[in-house]
DNA sequence: TTGTCCATGTTAGCAACGATAACATGCTAT
DNA sequence: ATAGCATGTTATCGTTGCTAACATGGACAA
């Protein structure tokens, strides 16, 4: 295997099972069966190594979406987008916390390529009318959010998280950025299945009833969100 | 003066001009004209002697906003706050990235403190009958959402900084776990569970989808039908 | 073939760091 | 007065990021 990978896989290794975050170079080297010196040649600094793993670690994740994403439906997207924007950092904590924690002195290409995602999605959503705001606003509008919610869940300790934080939050920003659902009223008409569905769901959500067990709930707003996302008649 | 103070002080203006937000335990010693062991047996630990600068520069914070916050809108006041904290993340980012930045081990008092201090904000907009989530929930989602606009405004470098961000962000997220104003329309409060689960009833009852198997659709409707007659709060 | 240059790797070590052991000092309470 | 304890100092340890100096080996021109 070349050097230079043996070194990125080993500092990516030691970085996803450090509990503080940290790694050494020289743990690294000696993972990685080479001498340390050897990474200030090929990485030139720490910091850069630090970013080589983000990148590469991220780019994996960047893959795997990008050949999923394109949906007929784009705002469906968006909210794949955010999910799996939170779901990447609980799953790559230590790399997640690099990424948006200002330690490194320049930002890894990770989070330019992770904004660039979003920015195609949402000009997908304002090309089919559904965006209320310009779409480089409405990129660093989600972006902020979904950053604060994963970074807000990493905190914590893992017993006492909110698992549902990261949906609703996103259920109240992505809203903010779009357009209402078409076919909403235009006067006073009667709301839609889709806009009844979800201020339902957001009303249960926000008021969870003790009569329904875990898995009925869940079915219940599984289907909730089923027709509140559905395509409108 | 104490020497714990002249530590607290010295630590404090050091972290505040770190361009990298770190500090040496010597360079506190010798600005504070103590030597470096001093510092272990008062505070014990580095991360201690952090936590306890966090702590104190964010106690003057809280002092300020306690003895101001209280005024008969309990949502401006809400929004004072939200403007409050993306102002104090702004004028001591190191303090503030340290805040909300997991690499201490024991998270700060000081984020405890300000959750508090949120929180007691969100029941006096419960109380006002303005809130339309749980204050803790409400406080969650507030929380992640303007510490996410903060560390995003903190990360861009002072030049491409959008002032705009933070308002634009908070014009989303409170109206979202906020009921409608009460001026609006009088005759078309905030929806109950049982208004929305009847209003969502009716409207499949008429327009049946066909993603449904009949067996989903039968248990969906008794659902609905249970959420519509049960007791509201 | 031979000699030169450059990429790559090794050894050794520096300066700074967090942290601690061992000792000195001075105040307080019995 | 003296024992006990809090406080402060000196010296040092182990680790860290990083670099200088030297060694090696292959590519390429003469």
């Amino acid at each position: 295997m070349d050097n230079r990978s043996a070194i990125l896989a080993a500092a990516t290794e030691l970085l996803e099972t450090s509990p503080n975050g940290d790694i050494s170079t020289r743990g690294v080297g000696e993972k990685a069966g080479v001498q340390q010196p050897v990474i200030y040649r090929l990485f030139g600094d720490k910091d850069s190594l630090l970013a080589a793993v983000v990148d590469h670690g991220f780019a994996e994740y960047l893959e795997a979406k990008r050949a999923a994403v394109p949906t007929a439906d784009p705002v469906a997207d968006l909210r794949r987008g955010w999910d799996g924007h939170t779901r990447f950092a609980l799953d790559h904590p230590n790399v997640y916390r690099l990424m948006y924690t200002p330690r490194l002195t320049t930002p890894p290409q990770a989070v330019r390529d992770a904004r660039e995602l979003l920015r195609g999605v949402l000009e997908r959503v304002a090309q089919a009318g559904r965006l209320a705001v310009q779409p480089d606003r409405a990129a660093d509008i989600v972006m902020a959010a979904n950053t604060g919610v994963a970074l807000a869940l990493l905190n914590r300790p893992e017993a006492d998280r909110d698992p549902e934080l990261s949906v609703r939050v996103r259920d109240i920003v992505l809203p903010g950025i779009l357009t209402p659902e078409p076919g909403a009223d235009l006067t006073t008409t009667p709301p839609t299945v889709a806009q009844a569905a979800t201020t339902l769901g957001a009303l249960l959500r926000s008021d969870r009833p003790e009569s329904f067990s875990p898995a009925e709930f869940a079915l219940l707003t599984e289907w909730l969100t089923h027709l509140a996302t559905r395509t409108n008649p």
